[in-house]
DNA sequence: CTACACCCTCTAGCTGCTGTAGGTTCAAGT
DNA sequence: ACTTGAACCTACAGCAGCTAGAGGGTGTAG
């Protein structure tokens, strides 16, 4: 049996990290001692692995509550489970594109500075233009 | 004289955006109307658009108003200016690297899903299992 | 039986907005 | 001059996904 600290150091997760999982229904309440200190077995040890790692590969906390129902029914067609992954894989791959417009962008900005004053900063220059920009960027959602 | 809406409109920004970039005070208070509406001139609209394009190339609220003081004072050298745009490409780069990293991960999962059950399904499976991951990826940020 | 590391709950805070409620003002049209 | 209706106002709550702190209780090794 686990306390909360040992399961957190297992998974690397923090303390507060696992109460908060709990609270919001992703854990599931632990067995208690007398004194009300929560103890955990393996079960929870391989459900909180699978959402730490699930948030590793930048899973939503909602699609790892689907994706743990799926995985507690082993029964099911898992075109549902593909389906969070490929949206995921999408999410991913439209972030990728964001951020090599930014890096390119940001390249361009720093290599022109040439060190003198502010006032003739290519930094601050680009940021008061729009119209400098080479690539469109228009959302900045993560 | 703009209104808030106008400011708004022509910045792509959210007028509650606005207001609270006033609040945090990234943007100046405003002259206000007898009725109490707020009125902005060129000087706010280029302060905002400035505010715009940085937030659009994934600098941080901090990051902003610290390349604001230094675009209001064009005598300094420019060097933070500068440190501050190569901060933030290092940020994107990083960003960048982990985000590949897993793409791949979600690719492989993704590809090796043969649309069984999910008692077979290869993302769960991976999911479950962090030993299955070719890359290494521990940190979360964004 | 005492230390002391660990646990408990509760609440507030972080970033960067966004949305809602409930009320006021402005400008155009009659 | 008056009415309409869009746009404005403040204040506060909420989103994700945690993280930190206060103020107190528990468990266990020596």
């Amino acid at each position: 049996m686990l306390t909360i600290g040992n399961l957190a150091r297992r998974t690397g997760t923090k303390v507060q990290t696992i109460r908060y999982y709990e609270q919001i229904g992703l854990m599931p309440e632990p067995g208690r001692t007398g004194g009300g200190q929560r103890r955990y077995g393996p079960t929870e040890l391989d459900r909180l692995s699978f959402i730490r790692h699930s948030r590793q590969l930048g899973f939503a906390l909602d699609a790892i509550r689907e994706l743990l129902n799926l995985s507690d029914h082993p029964d099911t067609p898992c075109d549902e489970a593909d389906a969070i992954a490929r949206r995921q894989l999408k999410q991913v791959e439209r972030r990728l594109a964001r951020l090599e417009a930014l890096r390119t962008e940001l390249r361009r900005m720093v290599q022109e500075c040439s060190g003198g004053r502010t006032a003739d900063c290519r930094v601050l220059e680009v940021l008061r233009d729009h119209s400098e920009c080479l690539t469109e960027h228009e959302e900045i959602g993560a």
